[in-house]
DNA sequence: AAATCGGGGTT
DNA sequence: AACCCAGATTT
């Protein structure tokens, strides 16, 4: 069998496997390109399983392209919130806008329209056009990097931005005529099902016979992958701080950034909590003084109570460990000058405790559990504001018994 | 080319 | 704990 051989088997028993087992997933029940379009974002390194629930919420919540277009950045990012990569989301909704404006409000059968399209690229240009279209662009992800790797045996490191070019060119001369759409999604589909990373399922794989890794033996050790690097730690202390006298039963958050990590996402405030010559974790008393010192320069007074809980969140470059404390909004009575009296010291706290409004301007808010529901959080600060939440009704259910 | 950008499932 | 997922953008 020599190489033109090879690669005619592959691609069609590829596509007759494909067209008796592929998954009935909502976006390949209509072709509406806004609908692959939407599918395509949400899947970039997110698994099919995670992304199903969401697709259905944010198609309902926007049905066209003018609807997303339309609607408020808040509202696309909370409809976003869990799914990661936010910027995704952002990008998604600039992308809208502009086919709105450049385009009468329709994706583009354009190859270089669409890749001019904000975080379109080069993948999700070839899915769109090929999936969309069926036009025959390549559509190469990890799935198709790692099922062409086995298959045609190619040992070049797949985080090359050469491989991956040279995959490309080998898809657009594997593409049946007239089966772009299909034929890119069934790629995708073996990988998914079949050629999985680890202990591939060989024995039911439609190409298994011409495969020259698995001829090999190689099938377990391709594709070649430099080895990605360890997420940098880091301590941070949050402050969960409850609202006194206006504010009672909120809780204060904050907006992030536009741009940068979790950008425009709402979150409990915090601080970097190492120091700088200290192996292992701060204690909780100097950690405390330095959240209250930092919450004060921001003309947000509070007085500490003690800590509450730990958190993780693992990002893909770094790995926080968190270390939440209680804090109450303003200065405590027990740091008003002790001679004041009761009514004075009522005051002193009041004036404190407006002061964090004047002062910080619209990136912060006191919310209750309602609030919740509007503003989008990234899932670290969604837990522990919602076991927070939880908790203290809790407390005031059993109050209310006895 | 390398770093930055989330979160979760699998092994 | 390591790997990796229907990657794109910035540096």
């Amino acid at each position: 069998m020599n190489n033109l051989e090879q690669r005619r088997f592959f691609s069609r028993e590829l596509l007759i496997w494909y067209m008796g087992n592929k998954r009935d997933l909502p976006w390949r029940r209509h072709r509406d390109p806004y609908f692959i379009w939407v599918s395509e974002i949400m899947l970039q390194q997110t698994r099919v399983d995670t992304v199903i629930p969401y697709f259905h919420r944010f198609i309902e919540r926007f049905p066209t392209l003018q609807a997303l277009a339309e609607a408020p950045e808040e509202d696309v990012l909370k409809h976003w919130e869990g799914l990661g990569y936010y910027s995704r989301a952002r990008n998604l909704q600039q992308a809208a806008r502009q086919v709105v404006e450049l385009h009468g409000g329709h994706v583009p059968d354009d190859r270089n329209a669409v890749a001019a399209l904000k975080g379109v690229g080069p993948y999700t240009t070839g899915a769109i056009m090929s999936i969309a279209f069926n036009r025959p662009e390549p559509a190469v992800d990890g799935n198709v990097m790692r099922v062409l790797s086995r298959y045609f045996l190619i040992e070049e490191d797949i985080m090359k931005g050469s491989t991956r070019a040279g995959m490309e060119e080998l898809v657009r001369d594997l593409i049946p005529e007239g089966r772009a759409s299909d034929f890119n999604q069934a790629l995708m589909e073996l990988g998914a099902l079949v050629c999985t990373p680890k202990s591939p399922h060989c024995l039911t794989c439609p190409v298994m016979e011409h495969c020259a890794g698995r001829l090999a033996g190689r099938e377990e050790t391709l594709p070649v992958k430099t080895k990605a690097k360890k997420p940098r730690l880091e301590q941070r202390s949050v402050a969960l701080i409850e609202g006194q006298g206006a504010h009672v039963g909120r809780i204060l958050v904050r907006q992030r950034p536009a741009t940068g990590l979790l950008a425009r996402m709402w979150e409990l405030p915090h601080i970097t909590s190492s120091l700088s010559g200290m192996e292992g974790p701060v204690p909780d008393g100097p950690a405390m003084d330095r959240l209250t010192g930092a919450l004060m320069e921001e003309g947000i007074p509070v007085s500490p109570v003690g800590f509450l809980r730990e958190a993780e969140h693992t990002f893909s470059h770094i790995h926080w460990n968190l270390r939440v404390f209680r804090c109450l909004e303003g200065k405590s009575a027990a740091e008003a000058p002790k001679h004041m009296a009761a009514e004075s010291r009522a005051e002193y706290r009041a004036e404190a405790a407006s002061a964090a409004e004047a002062v910080s301007g619209a990136a912060i808010r006191w919310i209750d559990r309602h609030d919740m529901e509007t503003l989008a959080f990234p899932k670290v600060f969604l837990d522990i504001l919602r076991d927070y939440f939880d908790s203290k009704e809790a407390v005031l259910i059993e109050s209310q018994l006895n």
